[in-house]
DNA sequence: GATGAATGAGTCTTCATTCAT
DNA sequence: TATGAATGAAGACTCATTCAT
């Protein structure tokens, strides 16, 4: 699954990247308050600060701004959570302190999570394979985790049992965005964490 | 928080039932497919097998139909729910029929659930507040079977725990729709009810 | 120029001028509030007080009531008007009875008149031109009785001067309703009348 | 009374103005023939020439283009009056001068005059009043010139009657335009002018 | 490279008119 | 005769995209 080829009329690279970032910053913001349909190339370009002219000149079309935001979020995501999970833990520890960490960076991220759970659907068919597969690589992430403590016989369980704990702890990260008009009403970051760590070792940890 | 009175030039009130079903029934099936906003008027017109006028005699906007969709929508898991819920068990057993109720009409209902999972944020401020709301009750629904083992002594939770699970079981449920990609092709409907029941019941059975 | 015959499914020729009778009324009322453009052909049917099916049934399309509601109205204005000047008066003072007796009628219909005033322009050509000619007419009787007095050899004025006095009496009249933004705020009726006598006479009655 | 502001997508004020001229020549044209209501905005961008995109690049609504025609059209004649009226006579033949003057300014501008007359009820309310105020202001200039003539012993006129003298020669003036089908069948402008101009000074010179 | 005016296909919505009951 | 549901042509307006400067 290759990164997507987005043309651009503009050679300098450089350039490219900051016109590019400039553009992904605006397009959350204005993503989020209306939605990527409500949302037009003249406003994104004039959020970013440049004319419609010059958005045309470092994208192929609106849905390209789109693809350029998912792919953005996801490895900044990625990335935070990299930095995050450096830590020289093992067994349930490392587990609990990678729920920890993805959470934080959901929740550090809220905006661009939402944006990418709502409008990814939007993406072009390839596009959205893509960032599927973005999606598919991070539950594989946290499958990791979850299959080390296994193999240090510290939870039993099946391989099946491993991969849905993984999707489990996945969506239960980004209810804290999609879900947040309940369970940011209920709950503190710190709260809710702590509980749902509760409840999810609780789970693996049957006999 | 009212239901939102749509506006409709037909007098007939059968009339207007009957058709709102079709149309409701025809925007399913072209949202799922397209989505709300590359769906055009006309296209639901023609799909619910009316001219384009006969259309707005029954609504008011486009946004209706997406109101009606899922208001409609919601009612049917509602009224699903209810009828497999009526079970004469108690306890544990009773929330663990009541995950299996859940899971089965969300399967059953799946197109329509998701597409209220990714058009409901489209709905205008008040519609959305209103379609929240049933949410919330849903979610209700759910605590007040965790609460009944609670009252019953047989799971030992704080208030805030049993809200979350309610909150986590229905996100559960719908995840088996909105992350088919990958739940449906790693587990049978059975399974996947099979291992969130367990992993769910362990989380909440703990000392 | 022949009374256009407008067309009807009924027979009843006294239903006919029953139920148009309603649709005049209940046009006149609309077509002030909004214009003729601007009120469908639904809301007159409900103001009439019947369906939008029973409208067709005594018309053969929309302008057909606005030539109704304009035929109306003239024929009304004529009515009153001959009514007012049967008097036994003669020479300069049943000239000024006469000028009266117009602007006394003009007021009376001030809302018919108006709309005649600003909508008659969007008759269908043939309906229009029976339309003039019935302002032709009126304007002929308004010259008659100037007339009347040039022959008595109360006034002194040749038949240009005869026609155009009478077209200026006739838009005075109905400038009482198309400037009534002005006119009505400066002047009560009476003095309107006194006040327009005195300036038409005293131009008719030089040396 | 503001001028109001009619949005538009450009920035560069030379080209506004130069397409809003075309649009308002060209919605002169359409609206004279078939009137505001059944004049498309296609068609007002087609025979302005450009496309419909652009014409929305210049104005918010269609309302605007009647709201741009009307405004430019009492500028024209206030314009062209001015010019006209800058003579050095006094009393009475100023007054013949501004009637005159005033005559065949409507004369030229015969076409918009009308659209103007018949079509300003269609603007939006606070353009009305706008519009309205214009008109206010040119009966006030009428006035003055006739308060000048009493004010020089030349005439012997109440406030009251000034005001509406000043009313009957702006509606004799517009006469010639909306009652075009009679009186310019009948007189030609020179005629009219002289004849009309007798009648108001005559009805004016009284003792 | 940057700009922004121009384009026109596409969208929602209205409403005069018809016709089966 | 009366009704009102159905129709679809037509209209106002939007917005992604292009291209000359």
């Amino acid at each position: 699954m290759k990164k997507k080829k987005v043309p651009s009329m503009v050679k300098d690279q450089q350039l490219i990247k900051k016109r590019r970032e400039q553009m992904i910053k605006a397009a959350v913001i204005l993503f989020k308050e209306k939605g990527f349909h409500r949302t037009t190339t003249r406003e994104i370009a004039k959020e970013s600060g440049f004319s419609i002219g010059t958005l045309y000149e470092y994208i192929g079309s609106k849905e390209d701004i789109l693809y350029l935001v998912c792919d953005a979020i996801y490895d900044e995501v990625s990335e935070k959570l990299k930095k995050r999970l450096k830590q020289d833990v093992e067994g349930i520890d490392s587990l609990k302190a990678a729920i920890g960490a993805l959470f934080k960076v959901i929740d550090d991220l809220q905006d661009e999570v939402l944006v990418m759970y709502q409008e990814s659907k939007s993406l072009p068919k390839e596009a959205l394979a893509y960032v599927l597969q973005k999606e598919i690589d991070m539950t594989a992430m946290i499958e990791h985790v979850i299959q080390d403590c296994v193999n240090l016989g510290h939870l039993n369980l099946s391989d099946q049992e491993v991969k849905l704990a993984a999707h489990n702890i996945l969506v239960q990260a980004h209810m804290w965005t999609f879900r947040r008009w309940a369970v940011q009403k209920s709950y503190s970051l710190e709260e809710y964490i702590e509980l749902q760590t509760q409840l999810i070792l609780e789970g693996l940890l049957k006999e």
